[in-house]
DNA sequence: AACTTTTCTGTAAACGATTGCAGACATGAA
DNA sequence: TTCATGTCTGCAATCGTTTACAGAAAAGTT
């Protein structure tokens, strides 16, 4: 470490002391104003590197309005999916001079309220959100969009017309496929665990599973769908009440990876074979599914995929904002598409 | 969404001129200052509620050097001990009111320089960082010690003296750990897949092994042991060698749990019986490890615990820069203990 | 009534970077 | 020499919030 004395300058003022030129100047330099002679250009470029400085956002942010910061808001960065669009985002966004405050949900609408708000008052330049499963009304985002400040949903997004971009996986074909492969495979007895109706993704998704059976002219029984969150306990209560008398079902789909896995698992508990009495399709492809014995069919949505094209979408959204004071068009929503990814499990 | 006129308060100034007061007096209702009158208090309170206000961090930061936001490094969010720690710092934070950014290195000591330097710009409260497994100069953090910014570091730390709190796990013990289970099960000739030296938890897991042997009167054989980035590619390579010709190892344990799934798979593959003749320790207790067949012993690391720590710390560290403008003590690293979580692979 | 004390509120100057405007200087043209 | 043009630099106001200081009004004391 250098001594302070030296390298304390960190302000503009005091570059332009130490230079003898006004702030102005400085200033000017740093954001490569075209009238600055080159020799006083070089000059002040020098002692910025020599000592060090960097600007202090907050006062040019304060001025300028702009912050180079993105929002982004996630139920949970455990989820194997947002890990990988987070990270998708993180390095697209850096490398183009922006930087991401990141914050996490849980699921709770209430957290989630409290960081629009906080990016809001942060004046992040966009704003990134995977809502909860539980957020039907997203009128915390409005003072965003009041303050024009961009909005881009993806994965779980508003189902009413809201004024933001739009970003997600194909749920309704991602449903369609899991069931489709399952009837293909000659199952009759198809149970489905779902997630909450409150969130367009289960909507989608139990959609397409009931597209698949219609199609296949195979009745949907009320009983053999359940509706929760995802989590390994409840699925080893769903399996409880299939299981605890005849008939069963012949296959299980799963709205999440974690739920297939907890279903797996208790399938090779009270010994039912997978796949020849049981199969059983996840949805994400978490790399859990991939290593277990045996391994699990899932729907790949693409994460990095999302990621890029929310990254692209962004920088657009940010650019446009930067040209024209106007207010973000309502426009269709992305769709990613998704793949089944056929494994032992079937 | 309301109208715009009737919300558009984004000013201190614009509520006082509503309520016919000086931004001064906002100014302290909104920080709780003491002397202001109960009734005109709470006038401006319904008021901020009403119209919405939200205090411009930027204009505040910039007034009282304090932000209210804490800048995280780590190398990568999809590791799984830095996605429990990151989400246990955020939850712990934002019960405290603080915000977090966060900033992804890839493991590359460049970017981690630039994510240093961006957080400086932004003036963050604290620094959290996990640095990068090539960082051996700690310089680039110069700059916010310099500053008064107190630095954390976790996991991947300095090994020489620095002026930062530093919070880690015993690698020490758990490399030790995980090699006296191996002895102790009666391996005779074991590999060892590490990280590269260039970082802390390396080296101390390495030392704990080799101590491990040593007690046992077991001889280090330099060439069963590796020293690279710990991907699955490159644990194959490493079974490769190892299997090329005999003798052949008895047990591998490796520096983490990505490189330990492969060696199973791998092993899996050329038809090795796992545990009877090859036995695995991995390390970090990555999910994975836990839902493979046979599952894999693995040491537990608590990452959240360590989140647990790092929070009380940073908060003490903030607490303490609020009351005195002293610099930050160079104490004694906080090591939180690990175990061995004993599975099917040995 | 004259005074101190207490309680509240306003004034104005910061914080650091940016930028419209105008001034200084040099260069070229007539 | 005089004027016009072009190139560079500085002045000063601004962004929104905070806070030391002072002033005003109310309450309490003698």
């Amino acid at each position: 470490m250098k001594s302070q004395k030296q390298t304390k300058k960190n302000s503009i003022q005091e570059l332009a002391k130490a230079l003898r030129l006004s702030p102005a100047t400085i200033s000017r330099v740093l954001n490569n104003h075209p009238h600055v002679n080159t020799a006083t250009r070089n000059r002040v470029m020098a002692f910025v590197e020599k000592v060090g400085y960097t600007r202090n956002i907050m006062a040019s942010g304060l001025r300028t309005n702009k912050t180079n910061t993105v929002g982004l808001i996630v139920p949970r960065f455990s989820m194997f999916v947002h890990t990988e669009v987070i990270t998708t985002i993180q390095n697209g966004l850096h490398a183009h001079g922006y930087h991401l405050i990141i914050g996490q949900s849980n699921d709770s609408v209430e957290i989630e309220k409290d960081l629009a708000r906080t990016l809001y008052a942060s004046r992040v330049d966009a704003v990134i959100a995977a809502c909860t499963m539980f957020t039907k009304n997203f009128s915390h985002f409005d003072v965003l969009i009041e303050n024009n400040i961009p909005v881009l949903f993806y994965d779980r997004v508003p189902m009413q017309p809201y004024p933001a971009r739009i970003i997600k996986g194909d749920d309704f074909r991602g449903g369609y496929l899991a069931a489709s492969h399952l009837l293909q495979l000659g199952c009759k007895r198809i149970a489905y665990i779902s997630g909450p109706l409150s969130c367009n993704i289960y909507i989608d998704r139990h959609a397409g599973f009931e597209k698949a059976l219609t199609q296949h002219k195979i009745p949907v029984r009320k009983d053999w769908i359940f509706y929760h969150e995802l989590t390994a306990e409840n699925a080893r209560k769903a399996m409880h009440r299939l299981f605890a008398k005849p008939p069963y079902p012949d296959a299980i789909m799963a709205a999440n990876d974690v739920t297939a896995i907890a279903v797996l698992e208790y399938a090779k508990e009270i010994g039912i074979k997978v796949p020849q009495a049981l199969r059983i399709v996840g949805y994400s492809n978490d790399p859990r599914s991939g290593i277990i014995t045996p391994s699990i069919t899932t729907i790949e949505q693409f994460p990095v995929n999302i990621g890029k094209v929310i990254v692209a979408e962004v920088l657009k959204l940010l650019k446009q904002e930067h040209e024209t004071e106007g207010t973000i068009t309502e426009s269709d929503p992305i769709i990613i598409p998704v793949e089944l990814i056929r494994r032992m499990s079937t």
